[in-house]
DNA sequence: CTTTTAAATATAAACGCTTACACCTATATG
DNA sequence: CATATAGGTGTAAGCGTTTATATTTAAAAG
């Protein structure tokens, strides 16, 4: 039906290894039959059938991207659409593939890892987030599967290469320059407990509110998932209580983006009447009222770095694993402010 | 290496094609034999190899998704996550795997698609954009590769399948909603001219102004990208002018963004002094200052019908080309206000 | 004018699967 | 009792590549 390598041999009088060569650009082969094969192929209009050469050779030049159990919900949130974005530049530029994960639940997002690891679809896989105990990389580990995770592994980081933030950090900063504005009643707004993220940035709010000599209070403490509407629920639930909270550090702008939404409908004003510190710098951020005071994590850097990792580790066998922590920056605008009674 | 079809038949003591037919389940095939077989697989954790399928039934079981060349800035737009989550989802549910265009410009974009088209790497693709001329929608045509567009064919209307929306329509509507508001310089800021649907909304503001006997001023066009920066450096343009526009019909949330943004910088309000509309209802809408006046083009259900269409298409031989009309709604909010010398 | 050696190309065996066709067995039919 | 019929499996030929190995050719060496 198509044309094949065959016919391509025939044409220029040759065997078909001697055109297989010829595609991968072989010394073995003399610059006459070289122009000779290439001119049939031209003519002929031919292009090698991926699949077959993908089984002979046993890889696919492709890389799987795998976003949190439903893209769905996922890709609504800008965060993965601009790592997305990284992840392609360096996979077009060393002309790979992307596949990405469409799974609609946990067991459907496991199906479809195992289906592209074990069906040989992709070389290499790009986990765009981490949480505990997750079925799927320990499954790839299990398999000893190729693989990068943009996030920080929550076990086996030392042997799992690995593009992150330093999250901590970030989020002790950002929970100090709370306190640093006289801010006491700080509440902590973050993901849902099983990702790693989440932690990492409770530990550093943690951190700055003990070496403050500031109790962490329970009741200020809410996990949800990384959307809108959770930064409305959570507003709601910390406006119930008795002493309700004039800062909050928030682990998403689209969560703080409801924040902002829910406190406007309590008739409260940020920051007038509750600062608010964020995470991601999402463009969105830029435009909220108030523009947010967020950190920068690069998202689209992150990206790149996860993308590159695992080339690297397809092309090189034996790369070590390894860490790669892309510096963040909090950029200030104008949803935080001095706290005054 | 891994553990093949072979193995699998040699365990289960069948040959080969058996378990290919039990793969399929076909039934020809007796049950006794299928649970023998199936216990085998399960034991063996046997997994087939896509490429080698792919390679003998000649399909791939997977879809090509093609953003504007440069998915890079495409991603930026929301508009793109957006469509793919509704491919995605439909994908997800009929077991096609998703590939995403990288390409960083036309041409790499081209070679991008014509690697998928020829190697094999899918059986049909979804163009997320439609233009005159385009290169990339003349080589699949030529090549008579299932594709389905999501916007409305430059050429060739009636022999490709398209979803669209009514654009013209939508857009008339928007812009005699500002002329109801007593609004006679109005300007429009759309896409880029190469679009389908740039002349489409262009056409419907067209029609409304005229049919109001309202003279269309070629001054008050501005075509530029979707994105932020070209609102902005449209309302440059405008204001410079000895007319200026006391509203506007502008083709994309982002733009429009930028659009408010630079209107303040130049001290101006919105809608106090100039009233905009806009399309796309992308979730930023609402969070803008004032919440935008926009049509809700359902960009979500544009990806499913896209996909399924295309899906159709691959599974039934000979479907017929067909138009679907995902239908619009304007989104009333506050961006507009009655003109007021 | 043989014999070596190196360069260039051809042969053929994978890669892991599907599927048309052939083959058997057991039952139904004449 | 021979024969047709149908259900269940096996055989083997692809699918379009890559690649180890073999073969041819021509130049270099003896």
């Amino acid at each position: 039906m198509a044309v094949t390598i065959k016919d391509v041999a025939k044409k220029a009088g040759v065997a078909p290894s001697t055109v297989s060569r010829v595609i991968a650009d072989s010394p073995r082969i003399s610059t006459d039959t070289k122009k000779r094969v290439r001119k049939a192929m031209k003519e002929l209009g031919y292009h090698p059938n991926v699949n077959a050469r993908n089984l002979a050779v046993r890889s696919s030049k492709a890389i799987g991207v795998i976003m949190p159990s439903s893209a769905e919900t996922a890709l609504q949130n800008p965060f993965f659409p601009e790592v997305l974005r990284g992840v392609g530049t360096v996979a077009h530029d060393t002309e790979y593939s992307l596949y990405v994960s469409t799974g609609g639940n946990d067991q459907q997002l496991y199906e479809e890892v195992k289906r592209m690891v074990y069906g040989h679809r992709v070389d290499g896989i790009i986990l765009l987030y981490s949480r505990m105990n997750d079925a799927i990389m320990d499954f790839l580990v299990e398999e000893k599967f190729p693989f990068v995770v943009v996030g920080k592994p929550y076990e086996n980081e030392s042997s799992i290469t690995y593009v992150d933030n330093d999250n901590v950090s970030a989020s002790k900063e950002l929970t100090k320059h709370l306190i640093d504005f006289g801010h006491k009643n700080i509440a902590f707004i973050g993901g849902t407990t099983d990702l790693v993220v989440t932690s990492d940035r409770f530990e550093g709010y943690k951190q700055a509110l003990i070496e403050s000599g500031i109790k962490v209070r329970e009741d200020y403490i809410i996990n949800d998932e990384f959307n809108r509407s959770s930064g409305k629920k959570a507003v709601e639930k910390l406006l119930k209580l008795k002493n309700p909270p004039t800062a909050m550090v928030i682990s998403d702008d689209m969560m703080s983006l409801g924040v902002i939404n829910m406190l406007e409908e309590f008739g409260l004003d940020c920051p007038e009447d509750v600062s608010i510190t964020s995470f991601n710098n999402l463009y969105l951020s830029e435009i909220t009222r108030p523009p947010l005071t967020t950190v920068d994590i690069q998202i689209y850097k992150l990206g790149i770095q996860g993308a590159k990792c695992l080339i690297e580790q397809l092309q090189t066998k034996d790369e070590p694993a390894k860490r790669v922590i892309v510096p963040y920056a909090i950029k200030y605008r104008s949803s935080t402010k001095r706290f005054e009674p």
